[in-house]
DNA sequence: GCCTTTCGTTGGAACGTTCCAACAAGTATG
DNA sequence: CATACTTGTTGGAACGTTCCAACGAAAGGC
């Protein structure tokens, strides 16, 4: 167990140069002779040297860290965005510093106060639940760009999400298109993206000529959410459920199942997000899918760009989502209720 | 935009004492007067003093920081695993850095390299597929502990996993007294975690006296490897499979249920890890838990002894896995084939 | 009134890099 | 032959901390 490590200076000593030499080399300046190149970076092996990044990091004041908060590790939609958002990241490059949202939304700030210590040089925000106040701090301090939320208007702030309202829309008129007119909303809380969602499909059901049809059932964004949700949806005895994530979805399938109605025979069921889990055949679940691993790329990207260019102007990316028909929704059922 | 960040120099000037005096206050040393503390404390909030944690790890030669190798962020298991490691370390004053495996696990070697440069204090590897050359190469340069996996022998390198071959057994012990017999295990692979839960599976039925029923089928970890060996298993008429892990075991049922016979009411199915996702009421799968969250806790908590005595002998901890009985496991049919 | 202790404070060296300015030695230019 | 330029190399300052040794001032003990 190697006590101390070899630094520069001892790759130096070692290789009869001076240590500004070996930096030179190991950094791959032209202006190295061959020959001393070649025995420093024998002498740099023969020691294991690594160079230490807090060293250099403080030095040229780059980290070549970004630093990234993920609100909920558990959820699957938030790990494919992470997973990315890593590729891209570590493509050019940087490392990636992981802090993961708690109970306690406090700590999250303080959480994010640690990664700043660490000189990061941009935070992405993998949904969150900071308060604007925050978020205008943290964008003053550092490059950062939030994915899967838009709700804010910030100076140097970037967004990359897929836009709910559209996505709303689709999942509604694909039931539409099998015959399905009681359409009931199972939603998903008192946030963001629930209330696009909500919105999204609201305004469909509109121009489909179905607004006596709307019915949105508060919910949540969890399987047991979605379960006990969907006794109340049922009053309404909808032909199709659009529920506002698969998660969600899941439950709510279940829920029917366990009054033995089936799915899609006698109520279909659309999710949203399109989690890896929703395509395993036994769940095979119809869903408005995003592009997750795109979203956290475009992130990391939005990021890269502006640690070259702070000031550029913010933007707000949407990407589409998009219809996957798998075998949770079918024809509306002939016996109109 | 604030250019440059404030310095330790920065807060000394405003408050009118010397930079020593700063540092001493700001560790709450008690040597330090109430009213230079007071003010030195006024100055650095006013402005906005935050120390540079790289400069800090420089000259401490510690870096709070622990590094975690994640094989796999899609997969649950780990993604639980990680939640547990978070939670712990973060509570000891340590942040984590993350690398998530890729295709290629010659980049998994170069990320492990990315790690310790920035001087991580130590080294969880959640799930890995590295060389034993490697592994050791790394327990000289960082307390390092796995998870998941014990199949190692390395001086100062711990693990904390479950015993999967007790796991196994629990798994054919539930399906035996069910009433089962002709129990096949749909086998996760070429690696050591499915290994052992197969020669578990091939123990217990051995002590149950059913060798002659002792059939394994090759397969894979994945939803669509579950799928594809089912068809094979059925040939063996089994009325139970035992799958090598939960996602695996969500694809024999789609598999089962595709052929028009039910769980588990002709075929039962077990599985193994825990996963959340086996919970929700759409799948409810019966399976072999893992206590996930623990175990990253666990891992953790090795990790932060072994910080403090890097020559502690190698500990393996095996945590008890635990039989949990949902719908998809019931009584043995009947009609005996 | 002198010596020692305590208290609060300070200067400065060190951590391991990077990179600028400087330089010696050789090569080309006038 | 002096000057300029190139090539390869070097010393040393800086980055922002921590912490040791040292210090002056006040206080206590003799």
């Amino acid at each position: 167990m190697a006590r101390s490590r070899p630094t520069l200076h001892d790759v130096a000593t070692l290789a009869g140069v001076s240590k500004s030499l070996v930096s030179l080399a190991l950094a791959g300046s032209p202006k190295v002779s061959d020959a001393s190149r070649a025995r420093i970076k024998d002498a740099a092996a023969e020691l294991g040297y690594r160079p230490n990044a807090a060293a250099r990091s403080l030095k040229v004041r780059r980290s070549q860290t970004i630093g990234v908060l993920i609100l909920d590790l558990h959820n699957p939609v938030f790990a494919e965005i992470l997973d990315g958002v890593q590729t891209e990241v570590r493509q050019h490059g940087f490392s990636t510093m992981l802090i993961s949202g708690s109970s306690d939304p406090a700590l999250e700030q303080a959480e994010i106060e640690t990664l700043l210590r660490f000189q990061i040089e941009g935070l992405i925000l993998i949904a969150h639940r900071l308060p604007e106040t925050v978020l205008r701090a943290v964008a003053t301090e550092v490059p950062t760009v939030v994915v899967t939320r838009d709700d804010f208007d910030i100076p140097h702030m970037d967004s990359v999400s897929n836009n709910d309202v559209e996505g709303a829309r689709m999942a509604v008129d694909h039931l539409v298109s099998l015959g399905h007119r009681r359409i009931v909303h199972l939603n998903g809380g008192d946030n963001p993206v629930s209330h696009a969602r909500a919105d999204g499909y609201r305004r469909a059901m509109t121009d489909h000529g179905l607004s006596e049809f709307i019915q949105i059932v508060p919910g949540g964004l969890t399987d047991a959410a979605g379960f006990s949700a969907t006794s109340e949806a049922l009053h309404y005895r909808p032909t199709a459920l659009f529920v506002a994530n698969d998660v969600a979805a899941m439950g709510a399938i279940a829920a029917i199942e366990n009054v033995n109605l089936r799915v899609p025979e006698d109520i279909s069921v659309i999710g949203y997000d399109g989690i890896r889990i929703g395509g395993m055949r036994r769940v095979n679940l119809t869903t408005i899918a995003q592009p997750l691993a795109e979203l956290g790329r475009r992130a990391a990207q939005h990021m890269l760009r502006r640690i070259d260019n702070r000031d550029a102007p913010a933007q707000h990316e949407h990407l589409p989502a998009s219809l996957v028909i798998r075998g949770t929704t079918g024809p509306a059922p002939v016996t109109s209720a």
